[in-house]
DNA sequence: TTTATTTGCTAAATCCATTTAGCGGTTAGA
DNA sequence: TCTAACCGCTAAATGGATTTAGCAAATAAA
């Protein structure tokens, strides 16, 4: 199988060179006579010619490899890289990924990795603040576009969702109904999906002309297991009836679901809960959860998109933000 | 950044050959002096060299590199994907990673793709039967390693979770309450994990005496309209008030949560729902939802396993059954 | 002293596709 | 008739690491 363009070239008893050229579209600038253009290109289609990519990589000193380096593949990551995978697929790039599990460290070792290893671009949910990226980005010769997470500045590529404002919304549908004791249940605080998604619960309840309290606001982490310790933090150092509670993330909610499932049962009596992120699941609890649906598929196509404008349309950098949709049950 | 062997060669002041040899550990064995050796290790450790995978992987024919192919990046496949990275990553392999949707053609024209971007090897959740999958092998020299879907034969190397036995010991419980009216949610028809999930379906109510009627066994596939679509089917075809359905995939019991929300509210109050695959949220349904446990982390750690085995320590293939573990609320 | 062996290292081939510079032959123009 | 332009194609260099065969100098053995 697969055969190489000497072989090919043996076969059409012509050059290698000439045979490249045909197959790279070059034939009239070179004068090749249609006449061997064609036997090339019939010998080349019997034989299924496809060039060796690696051979390719190493003369172009380009790779159609994309590097996507994420913390997690759950729900909403897993989503964003398969429509990744299939917006690039089709342009011809490879996807090669890679988990952080949010390890500051493993994302600067997984960076050089596969910047080692060639790949043309990065697509990064990143943990760094803007001078360990700007540190990054002077040793790093390749375009980086920021997915999820973004990083102020004025030439850095990010698309990521429209985190205030989604929390603005749903936080306000709470407000609205006069809800004003309502806790925030954060993540990791640097990023600036908690940034953001601080940013816009204060807002909603400054609209209503609450005051939010620093003791409403915790920000341990995103696992699970954060959800769990920020909810019983809560609970029993706050409030035990507390009027609502946002998760600012589906993990979130679960630690809170787990903790009101062993220590809370009647939680849901007196408080209303909403969160962040959406999940199919929501729909069959009861009481229902409102949520953000954050729009994977669009922020994947986006991110993407602006890569292969930096790699192939000569663009430069690009900024989205990505409106979520909200889910009132 | 990342300078060339040759350049490392002239800073030393000796052939690139002899850079070569030293930093492939092979000094001893071409006499190279231990000062020459160190000045090299020296050189190269102060500017960080990195060999240029790309020149590597043409001259070795190797490219460190695995295929990752499954239908895809949910839940289940996404934290698969996740510890084979991981797994992966610790042995010095990339991951490429490609979804098919559950469409045979895309799975093929993904796996030729891959194979001519030169990944060593591949891990598969195919969709291909023995004859199809036998002519792939035929056409392609890399190892392929089965995961999640097995076919028979004694030369094909898999790793799946052990659908059957998982499958029979849910369904036990319910047969030995004395459950008869059980129904069978199923996938697509030909693969191992709906054969399989059957055959364990069957096998424990026959064991209670209990003949299995075709009418209560339906196949259509893993999409969550395909649960939607047999459990509309069960209750306006078959029963209206059926003792107990067995979904065969998460996806399928969102399916069925989704008509009866919209169709059937009480559903519940007088059918036992049980489900392959589980997820965290299920622990906070009412009335709670048994369901069998993969495996996913196993399941991705001895694929893994498997597939560096072949590569490189010239193993031959293996199979795995993976113990699920049965969830009772 | 001569031959054999060891030491320490290197030139060159190899993997395969791409691309630049240019060769030898024909035709056209002056 | 001579130069210029054109035609159709190719040799060779390139990218960077690996590996084989082997060279020259130093040492040991005869």
């Amino acid at each position: 199988m697969s055969l190489s363009l000497e072989e090919l070239a043996l076969k059409a008893d012509v050059s290698k060179t000439t045979v490249s050229l045909v197959l790279n579209g070059k034939s009239s600038i070179y004068r090749i006579s249609k006449e061997t253009e064609n036997r090339i290109l019939k010998i080349a289609k019997d034989h299924n010619y496809k060039p060796n990519s690696i051979a390719r990589a190493l003369r172009l000193n380009k790779s159609l490899t994309i590097g996507l380096i994420i913390p997690y593949l759950n729900r909403h990551f897993g989503r964003v890289a398969e429509v990744i995978e299939q917006n690039a697929r089709e342009l011809g790039y490879q996807i090669i990924i890679a988990v952080t599990q949010d390890c500051l460290e493993t994302e600067h070792d997984l960076i050089e990795n596969l910047y080692e290893r060639n790949v043309d671009g990065l697509i990064l949910a990143t943990m760094m603040n803007r001078d360990q990226f700007n540190d990054l980005s002077s040793k790093i010769k390749i375009p980086i576009v920021l997915v999820d997470r973004r990083i102020d500045g004025d030439d850095i590529a990010w698309v990521v969702s429209d985190d205030e404002q989604g929390t603005y919304e749903l936080v306000s549908v709470m407000s609205q109904e006069g809800v004003k004791d309502i806790y925030f249940v954060g993540g990791i605080e640097k990023l600036s999906t908690s940034i953001d998604r601080l940013n816009g619960f204060k807002k909603a309840l400054l609209d209503k002309g609450v005051e939010c309290n620093q003791s409403k606001i915790q920000q341990i982490g995103y696992a699970v297991a954060d959800g769990y310790e920020m909810t019983k933090n809560i609970i029993e150092r706050f409030s035990k009836t507390p009027e609502a509670i946002f998760t600012s993330a589906i993990t979130l909610l679960e630690g809170l679901l787990q903790y009101a499932k062993e220590h809370k049962p009647d939680l849901f009596s007196y408080t209303r809960v909403i969160t962040y992120d959406d999940h199919p699941m929501l729909d069959y609890l009861q009481p229902p959860i409102f949520s953000v649906r954050q729009n994977a598929e669009e922020i994947a196509k986006k991110s993407f998109e602006i890569m292969h404008g930096i790699l192939e349309k000569n663009r430069s950098f690009a900024q989205e933000l990505i409106k979520p949709e909200l889910i009132l049950r």
